[in-house]
Order: structure tokens, then C-alpha cells, then sequence
DNA sequence: GTCCATGTTCTTTA
DNA sequence: CTAAAGAACATGGA
């Protein structure tokens, strides 16, 4: 469940309990959630303490004080929480870190029942995200237009793709569209200028507002501290196929792109004059 | 039993 | 060759 708002929320809750925390014992591991396949995560992380949670994208980085870094990508169903040692440990918990700050002794647990999530080690090289496009927090309108500009894919799926540009999955993707009134089957090729700069700040916006509200809940995200999100309330589009826009009134579409669902307007986000996202047929290329 | 799900990666197709 | 579409991954809820 977790895009950019959910990640972020999820460091935001976790670090009070976790800058500076001395990893005492490792438990719990799963070795198919660990990458690389086979890395010995116990003996790399006992006795080191955690300087620092950062975020890239939808990654959890973590900041070791030998230097060395890991991050921990939560894919469908992933939990990262804070609990007290003594609280039940949840089903498909797939690592824990016993911690300990200064007094007080807790546990940090990943929990993932689906397991697209995982554990990616990065040791301590520089270009561990180079496969990534910028982050959508930080986006600017000449990024965002010369990533785009480089395919012809429907925007949808290009805002999807996180080389592209990191952290945005299927809800922001939608919302995004949605503030920016631009059909989510537009070719890239053919967004104007203006309708990249207005997307590029809808992204900011939407984003900005749903760490707000701590991120959408839909069944399983939960922050550290266990506290589910409100923005699912705020949703202008996903989810809401067959139910009034609330700027016009028309009722929400929704469409499978990229064999995702895709919800948007109608009416707000006008469909594409020429060739809309069907895929090309023998005829149009003779 | 069916279909669907907040993500990524590998394979196949065009 | 590259770009993009599709399948696969594993589990659970409706």
C-alpha cells in the first residue's frame, strides 16, 4: 500500500524511536525477503547503531554508523513498525531488530504477508539509486517535461514507471491526473508544456496534502505506530468508479492501464484528440 | 470456487 | 535493436 505519503509517514513515525538506536539482537529472519539473496543481515547489523531514516522514492533507508546503508521497500502489504518487546508479534513478521536507546528497549519489525516487499542491502557505494528518476517531491516542471517527452506510453503509465520519477504508485498517480484535469490515456508526446508544468505541481500538491493526512488506508498501511491514514477520505478519483465528481458531477470512470485500475473524469480530464492508448495495428503502420 | 488488491521484475511481443 | 505490454510473484479479503 505504501507510495510516497505512506513511506513518509512511516519514517516520520518511526525515527523518534529509532535516530540513534543501538541494534542489540536480529531475529526473525526470513531469507527470501533479504537481498542480496544469501547477505548475512544478523552479522552486519548487530551492534551498529541507526544514524539516520531517510527516504528515496518509496524506499526506507536506513543509515548505519559504519557508513553502510540498507532499505527496506515495503511493495504490497508491508509493515514497518515500532513495538514494546513484550506486544505479540504479528503473522509473517519477517525481521526484527531488537533496540535499545539509552534506557528504553523496543523492537523494530517488518511484517510483509504478501512478500513483494523486502530488505535490499547497498553497503556504503555511492549510485545505489541510479535507476531512479527524480523524487516526486522534489520534481521540477524541465525534469518532469524531458522524462516524459523521451516516450510516447500514456501518461498514466509513464508516472507509474520509477525511473521515471520515484514514489508515485496507482492512487497518486490518479489523483495527480485528477488535480491536473489531464486524461490519464494522453500520449506523453503530446502533453504541452503548460499541461507538464501544471501536472508537475498538482504531483507536488496532492503529495504534500496526503502526508498531511498521514497517507491512505485502504486495508493494510499502518504508520510505525500503528495508526492508519485519512487521506483514502480525501480521494477525488481512485476508488470512487460510478460516484459524482465533486467539481462537476459526472460519474468517475475507471479503466485498466498497465493492468492497473484507473479512475478519472470524464468531464475534468477531457480524452485525447488523436489516437488515445490502443496499441498500434498492422494497418497504421503501412 | 471467483476476482481483486497501495509494487516490481522478468518475459514476451510489436 | 528498443519500447512497451503482459505475466508472474504470494497472500488474504470480499
Amino acid at each position: 500500500m505504501p507510495e510516497l505519503p505512506e513511506v513518509q509517514t512511516v519514517i516520520d513515525t518511526l525515527l523518534p524511536r529509532a535516530r540513534n538506536a543501538y541494534i542489540v539482537a536480529v531475529s526473525h529472519v526470513r531469507a527470501d525477503v533479504v537481498h542480496p539473496a544469501g547477505f548475512d543481515l544478523p552479522v552486519a547489523l548487530t551492534g551498529r547503531t541507526i544514524r539516520d531514516i531517510t527516504r528515496r522514492g518509496k524506499r526506507i533507508v536506513f543509515v548505519l554508523d559504519d557508513g553502510n546503508r540498507f532499505y527496506i521497500h515495503l511493495g504490497m502489504t508491508g509493515r514497518l513498525t515500532a513495538a514494546a518487546t513484550d506486544r505479540e508479534r504479528a503473522l509473517h513478521t519477517h525481521l526484527v531488530l531488537a533496540i535499545r536507546r539509552g534506557a528504553t528497549v523496543g523492537e523494530i519489525r517488518f511484517c510483509d504477508p504478501r512478500r513483494f516487499g523486502g530488505i535490499f542491502w547497498l553497503g556504503c557505494g555511492d549510485a545505489q539509486d541510479a535507476d531512479m528518476g527524480p523524487d516526486s517531491l522534489q520534481i521540477t516542471p524541465a525534469q518532469l517535461l524531458k522524462r516524459l517527452s523521451a516516450s510516447r506510453r500514456p501518461v498514466k503509465n509513464a508516472l507509474m514507471d520509477q525511473s521515471v520519477l520515484a514514489g508515485l504508485g496507482n492512487i497518486y498517480v490518479d489523483e495527480s491526473l485528477f488535480a491536473a484535469g489531464i486524461h490519464p490515456e494522453t500520449r506523453t508526446d503530446s502533453l504541452a508544456r503548460e499541461q507538464v508544468a501544471l501536472l508537475c505541481r498538482s504531483i507536488r500538491k496532492v503529495l504534500r496534502r496526503a502526508i498531511r493526512h498521514r497517507g491512505s488506508t485502504l486495508r493494510d498501511y499502518r504508520d510505525a505506530d500503528g495508526t492508519a491514514g485519512g487521506f483514502q477520505k480525501l480521494h477525488r478519483v481512485y476508488g470512487r468508479e460510478g460516484e459524482a465528481c465533486h467539481i462537476c458531477r459526472s460519474a468517475i470512470q475507471r479503466i485498466v492501464m498497465a493492468g492497473r485500475s484507473t479512475h478519472f473524469c470524464p468531464a475534468c480530464q477531457p480524452a485525447p484528440r488523436r489516437a488515445p492508448v490502443r496499441s498500434r495495428t498492422r494497418a497504421d503502420r503501412s
